[in-house]
DNA sequence: TCCAATTTGAGGTTCGAACATCAAGAGAAA
DNA sequence: TTTCTCTTGATGTTCGAACCTCAAATTGGA
């Protein structure tokens, strides 16, 4: 029953307050020289009619074109692939709204380098997403870009202690207390060991994510023992020797908790030793593989945050800072997805 | 490195194709009298310079306001009415793009008054988003609206044998089978009995949750037995009977799981038995009181179908289906959440 | 009361596409 | 060649807000 009728313009408001349009338009857009008992009067009746500008014809009459640069980490990792993917599409879409992305993609294990490719974006754009990495000399490249008054999101992986204006993404700690509990409830009381690979630990989310993670499994399953962590680099081949090692090793261990990427070269270590579904396996990003390995019952359970939403929230709150527009938050929550074999999309 | 340089306007497509704006205007938007071969390169130059046209100059231009309903069930029903809220919030988020909303609500389980109540919406609107009930009468008034030229899309639960243009929610033969596999595995080899709740059977998504249930648990998991399901029109006290009743009669309880509303319910019988944690309880749609209960430990899991995005996915796909615009499938689709205690958001 | 500063009004231009109208040009059929 | 149809160009108007300028009205202070 929330009725609207036809549409109110900026002219409707300025009869209704008996001011001109001249004057609507100065105490709409906080231009100076309006009386402020005038200016009240305006906001009154734009508050009683419930006018709303018109979005396109504000977009239209503004007419600026913004310029966005995406930094992503370059190298194989999958879920970057999507991300680098999804950014594309946005372009796409932003293009039909006068902005523009550039996609730069950096190595990912170089502070010095991602800092000082951020400092030569300086002034040359409106708005940058970075995947970034927590180090001093990112931080004070981030500090700098906004003092040059960029707008500046990270994007996946925060620098909390910077001047950035927004961070898209999910909290990882949370995302690996979440793999804590799922491994927790699917052991249902057995007792033994649980193996966790990590890409590396110099990366914060993956750190985060493993925090979480021992934080739960240490703190509430004292029946499951937590394996040292061992280092993948995120490479197939690796995580797969890992886990042929840890089923040779352990002989009674319960789950794999992989931080990072290499699923594919767990299921394979896994299958080799005739261990498929034998033992809980969770880790992260949905992709084609993952989701094969659901399937087959390889996996128990996939974490995942959305590339495409991610891309496409960066992309909305640098547009809404640059142009003023206003934001919802809740829209830009990005959600820690949990999926199993039955709830795919 | 997607670089689009400042921007293309119709201007440089007919300049760049020798021809002049109004043939180029004429090629664009599919009018008559224009010749094979020169709508074909103009087409090319498209192709070519990669023209896009510029959203906020087309929405004002075409300067059509669309109107639409939303048709959601009455009663005192949670997840209806955080939808409604939403709605509301969509409205606002809408008016700014000349669509406006009006919000009704009918009785649900009255397919009669529902038809009878969309038959009355024929010529008052440009598209309809309605709750529907899959039933003959309304199937029919669905695709009378159609006939009108309406645009109509289902949300939440389908009638997917109407001409309906699309359905905004969940697979919820797949969300019952979350729970089955989520329960299954939670149960950890643990044998005995499990629970079903249902709000009504004549609910097609709850139906549908609890055939999808059915299916994984008595097909994977032998050792759980399931127990009849029980009716509970969505109502807190008679959940809180039918499960006070079921902690009496069955020693061997497992687990529960709730397909509709009145968790509260389920959470008091636990909580007066001291049972609370000690059966696996999962349900539907996260609310203050499902939130409060997971971070509990009274329920172990909520499946969950975002209301903000339903709402909004909704309004999307009415207006671009009305004005013509592109739709990204992808952002459109509605998700199976998995909340657990870690990942609330 | 008068001058100066401040407020207000009136009007115009711009953005880019959608859509309309009319005349000029091309081409084909008679 | 003439006539008629089919294409194309030229040109305008519209949408609603943003932003500009200049003149008129009002206000306040001296």
């Amino acid at each position: 029953m929330s009725r609207v009728s036809s549409r109110i313009t900026l002219q409707d408001v300025a009869r209704e307050a008996g001011v001109s349009l001249a004057t609507a338009d100065r105490v709409l857009n906080g231009r100076a020289g309006v009386r402020g008992a005038t200016a009240e009067r305006v906001r009154d009746v734009v508050a009683r009619l419930g006018y709303r500008p018109n979005a396109a014809a504000a977009r239209l009459a503004r007419g600026e074109t913004y310029r966005f640069c995406f930094v992503l980490p370059s190298g194989p990792n999958v879920f970057m692939r999507q991300l680098a993917e999804q950014v594309t599409n946005t372009a796409e879409w932003l293009s039909t709204h006068n902005a523009f992305i550039d996609l730069l993609r950096v190595d990912v294990f170089a502070p010095e380098a991602l800092a000082s490719t951020l400092e030569a974006l300086i002034g040359r754009y409106d708005g940058v997403a970075v995947v970034a990495l927590d180090h001093p000399r990112v931080r004070s490249a981030i500090d700098d870009l906004t003092a040059a008054g960029m707008v500046v999101v990270t994007l996946v992986s925060d620098v909390p202690s910077s001047h950035r204006r927004h961070y898209v993404g999910v909290d990882n700690i949370a995302a690996g207390r979440t793999a804590g509990t799922l491994i927790g409830r699917f052991a249902g009381g057995r007792q033994g060991s649980v193996g966790l690979i990590v890409g590396t630990p110099a990366l914060r989310d993956h750190a985060e994510r493993q925090f979480g993670f021992t934080q739960v499994l240490s703190g509430e399953y004292p029946g499951l023992k937590l394996l040292a962590a061992q280092e993948s680099l995120d490479e197939d081949v690796r995580t797969q020797a890992i886990v042929e090692q840890m089923l040779r090793d352990v002989p009674d261990l319960v789950a794999i908790y992989n931080v990072g990427a290499g699923n594919s070269g767990i299921a394979a270590a896994l299958a080799a030793a005739g261990q498929a579904g034998e033992r809980i396996f969770i880790g992260h990003d949905l992709t084609d593989d993952t989701r094969r390995f659901l399937l087959r019952g390889v996996m128990d359970a996939v974490i995942n945050q959305d590339a495409g939403h991610q891309s496409r929230s960066a992309a909305r709150v640098l547009l809404a800072h640059c142009s003023g527009e206003p934001l919802f938050d809740e829209q830009e929550r990005i959600r820690i997805d949990i999926f199993v074999r039955d709830n795919l999309p």
